[in-house]
DNA sequence: CGGCATCAAATTGCATGCAATTGGAGCGCC
DNA sequence: GGCGCTCCAATTGCATGCAATTTGATGCCG
């Protein structure tokens, strides 16, 4: 079932990898929020590594954006600004917008039921928990991504989904997954009818209307707690660049 | 000068971080070419630490793409297969007009001058090494994503610039680059105009030209050896999907 | 009662050491 | 002479240990 996720590219050692599956998945389900500690003595423990290990594997989950270390700090669990969250879903939507042109007209008929077979466990998972509703939508993004066989594009589809399933924790409300799921065969379909354009323009407004459900206010107001809201402005503190080049609109 | 490289998204301790720099700096300059050896005792007693910190800054490096890590061989820099370049070139594409998008128009009169600057000096390093200019040109475009202001869309645009500079040193004939820095002075017109549509398009064929000067065949006969030629072979062998999907016409 | 210095526990940063795996040289066999 | 096998040096995989830094708690002083 979830074999295909393994994507292989970048993770180096078994032991390594397995944490950060592990740690990537308790991520985007939502069972480490952002900002929660993770300890190397305490991964290390839970996952009967060592220290020298789960310093790795929050290396790694650092460099995909997943993790924030700080020089001997504990290392927390990203808290994306509202802006970066921005930033992500405009990047994924270029990205998935290529995913799906190359794929338009081009899947054979196995892999177009390997996807419906995949929004069918949707629509089965959507009396289940959250968590559970948001890790298959993402990870119809990253099959989709896999049907390109193009591992650079997996690997940053993957990313930057994932990166998006960090805001939704932070940013939006409880969350209806169930017009997610229409607009995911929607794809399906114009991907089988091999209408290029159509199915571009389909990603680009089921992925807007997903940040735009997400990001209903740039002041997170119901961010988990006072950390959490000054994020973004300690973030523009840490940007060594806005110092030097005087901000510019995002975004007009 | 080069102070606004540091980017330090990721970058977890200084120590790793040098190393991964120096690293980058010297791929990108092909010093060292694609399926070098870099194992993890010379790393370390070149740069005067532990095998511990050398192997932690290859693992970040493997997380870019710019090294391969096999588990129990000796980390090697990458060495992608003529698809995968071009996959590289199509994902820079889509990142970097989205770079100009939301760059057209918004850019204060120091940021215009710095960019000019920035062309200036590529123009000056003309008559030097090859190496320079590439790393000038890759600059270049790196310059232009951190005036995004977007962590994010920065650290997409480095990565997928280092690996297609690591593609040059692959596919490509000695290279001349003087109309890519008259394609560079006529994106910064086009951002200071404001034309948006314009400035896409300049970028789009900038890089697509590259590209096609790049990676002139899809066959790399003048690639260094049988081990490079045989890259793209061993890579649909490790590539855990394609036994499960059957392989669709890449790039009709 | 609130602010500040001091100190101990917790935690990271990094080097070292040992076991396991690999690559290849040398050697015997066909 | 070519092919396969064995064994050893080289290298990685990982755990542990020690020094340095941070956290936050306690107690002191205003």
């Amino acid at each position: 079932m979830a074999a295909r996720a393994s994507s292989k590219t970048s993770e180096s050692s078994d032991k390594v990898s397995v944490i950060c599956r592990a740690l990537r998945r308790a991520i985007i389900e939502q069972a480490l929020e952002p900002g929660a500690k993770l300890p190397e003595d305490a991964l290390g423990e839970r996952f009967g590594v060592s220290r020298t290990i789960a310093r790795h594997a929050l290396g790694q989950l650092a460099a995909e954006g997943l993790v924030e270390l700080r020089r001997n700090r504990i290392a927390v669990v990203a808290t994306p600004s509202w802006q970066e969250a921005r930033d992500a879903f405009d990047i994924r939507i270029e990205l998935e917008r290529l995913v799906v042109r190359q794929l338009a007209g081009k899947l054979t008929k196995a892999q177009i039921a390997e996807l419906n077979a995949h929004v069918d466990a949707e629509d089965r998972a959507r009396g289940g928990t959250d968590a559970v509703s948001i890790r298959l939508a993402t990870e119809f993004h990253i099959l989709l991504a896999h049907m390109t066989n193009s591992p650079i594009l997996v690997r940053y589809v993957s990313e930057v989904a994932y990166r998006c399933c960090l805001t939704l924790s932070l940013y939006s409300r409880p969350h209806s997954s169930e017009c997610a799921i229409n607009e995911h065969r929607a794809i399906i379909a114009a991907l089988a009818k091999g209408d290029e354009v159509k199915v571009m323009e389909l990603m680009h407004h089921h992925l807007d209307s997903v940040a735009n459900r997400a990001l209903v206010a740039p002041t997170p107001q119901r961010g988990r707690d006072l950390l959490d809201i000054l994020a973004p402005y300690a973030d523009e503190v840490t940007s060594d660049r806005v110092v030097k080049l005087p901000k510019i609109a995002r975004r007009g």
